[in-house]
DNA sequence: CGAAGCATTGCACACGTGTGCACAGGCCAC
DNA sequence: GTGGCCTGTGCACACGTGTGCAATGCTTCG
């Protein structure tokens, strides 16, 4: 059912004001409404003044579907991600969502959760809308389809997936850096015998810090026991903690995850270990909720400030210079707090 | 700067294939092309497969820029909110963007974090898309411009915000039920001595919790402290107690937040009180944190997924019944945990 | 005073799609 | 055999905007 075609009313009721609409108003052509609104083209002050008065009165505003046809320019941002409600995703979102809007684009958000079968339709359908960009937090997508996104000339923005499958611009947190920033931390603290925790969901982070910190610790002679089941949550470290530690003689634990690693604490205290007395437990993202009293979370701390300006950064980059896989690395840092023995 | 004029290459390098080009390769009419891809138009199967078949193979996506345009009928949800990397939003954030989806439509997120000015210039830029609504989660929109979407056939829908100041459809948790049960189980407890905490910003609900508190600790001859100061954060809690509890006497303590309400606890444990021997905590939302370990803390709960149902439920009754100012009470619920003291 | 330059404005086309209308062709019933 | 009905298809218009091109009027310089 199409909007039934202008009727003889003076004023149609449902839909709204268009340019020509207010150049009827105004007594100039539909052109110099459109001039008026679009920064550097040529128009009269007064009949600047008298459009805008004209448009401010009526309540025009521009309808950027039709001008995005026409233009090919356009200021949408498709973003994808899932666990929107984890405390790292979520800050994420928040900073990224804040960094497109303050370079003038619009964030178009797409849920993975409910993505059972991948987020290839999630990205056809956000392909849909001709958004300049999409960003990717989440899930693994075929490389065929990026490369599709690229050839449209829809620039793409993976956020800490594995950059050597796919074509695109990639941002990642520098997890050598920071894995190795947990081993030697731990190492200083004289432990032993170390675990892994993280999820059962092999997303290219978990691997990633598994592996370099296994990898690490047999470098240095020490025995790494590695847990991973569930996912990435609070309840999969409560649960590693109380099936893991129990006379087992693990006394260094790096949990991939601060949301884990809370989950791991509550576990072992639960257990009637004591941290970081018996034990030594690290984590990664630090979230706020690892800087609360209960906690106070020895991590690995990487900026969601920083990666939304990488993206940012990233989308500005000329699309004329053909599919470009560049690279940018965030810096980490180390977070002490109370949950590591002291190194003397 | 537009799109060069199609030049006479077979296959222009730069922008999406267009219904056009499909018919051509597929020897049928454009037409045909777009009643393929629009349900319930009259094709044959014959054309049909062809059609399809050319689409896929160039990689053909319907524009639904154009296709809006036509139509006026939009699938684009404009979402407002801040705070959207705090526990509570961001979780209603997940849930209504996943409703969202899962009715077929696409959300068109605007962070209002930085908006020091207002919501106003957001939903201006929101109303430039020309979408079917509007969901207002965060500050305190005018009420001049919701009646412009409104005029302009654009549902509004509020979440937790004042309805009696503005029409458009309101969705808010049932705060009267809520801290009633709040202040039911602290008499229970046989709290004599009540404060109140909350932030100082004059969110509705949490004036609204605040007045319904005292007026409720009023009605039962109870003495109530009002503390009200910094943001709706861990930190604002985390202050409150210390500054408030020591050698006050008081035994029973409201925060109008979980996240408040964490923060308090870990205050007032930092303080040497001890909870719920000496005070009872209770908060409100029932965030993830409150069930952890660390905390069990008593609270509401008041169900995201039930919120998100309810706009969905308001975005599918017909707008064409005019501007409604539907009311939806969420129901809440108490969550007994180990911060209030048994009412035995 | 005339010519040239410049600012301003309107016309007309383009963007990519949905769909009413007319028309063609096949099928069925009388 | 012929008229009526139904299905399928193409033409053409509409949606609201940006902008190249030409025309107009004004200013300035020689």
């Amino acid at each position: 059912m199409t909007k039934p075609h202008r009727t003889g009313l003076p004023k149609p009721q449902r839909g709204f004001i268009t340019a020509a609409d207010v150049a009827r108003a105004a007594g100039v052509s539909r052109s110099a409404v459109s001039r008026t609104f679009t920064p550097g083209a040529s128009v009269s002050q007064e009949v600047r003044e008298r459009v805008q008065d004209a448009a401010r009165a009526m309540g025009y505003r521009v309808n950027r579907l039709a001008s995005n046809l026409i233009s090919d320019e356009s200021t949408l941002v498709g973003v994808v991600g899932s666990n929107l409600s984890s405390p790292f995703m979520s800050r994420q979102l928040d900073e990224l969502s804040r960094a497109l809007q303050r370079s003038g684009r619009q964030c178009l958000l797409f849920n993975a959760a409910d993505a059972r079968d991948g987020v290839e339709p999630l990205i056809e359908s956000i392909l849909e809308f001709r958004v300049a960009a999409i960003v990717i937090m989440s899930g693994a997508p075929p490389s065929a389809i990026i490369d599709e996104c690229l050839k449209n000339g829809v620039r793409v923005i993976l956020v800490n997936r594995q950059p050597d499958e796919a074509a695109g611009d990639t941002v990642v947190s520098d997890d050598i850096h920071g894995v190795g920033l947990v081993a030697d931390r731990l190492l200083r603290a004289g432990c032993r015998k170390l675990a892994v925790v993280g999820s059962g969901v092999p997303t290219p982070s978990q691997v990633r810090r598994r592996q370099l910190f296994a990898s690490a610790m047999a470098k240095a002679g020490r025995e790494v026991v590695t847990w991973s089941q569930g996912t990435s949550t609070y309840d999969s470290g409560l649960e590693a903690a109380r099936s893991l530690m129990p006379g087992s003689g693990i006394d260094g634990v790096f949990c991939t995850t601060d949301l884990i690693a809370l989950g791991f604490l509550d576990g072992a205290r639960a257990c009637g270990l004591a941290v970081p007395e018996q034990v030594s437990v690290m984590g990664y993202d630090d979230i706020a909720q690892s800087a609360w009293l209960a906690y106070r979370l020895t991590t690995i701390r990487q900026s969601p400030v920083d990666l939304a300006s990488a993206v940012v950064a990233a989308l500005a980059r000329s699309p004329d210079d053909g599919p470009s896989r560049a690279q940018s690395l965030l810096p980490v840092e180390l977070v002490e707090r109370d949950t590591v023995r002291s190194g003397a």
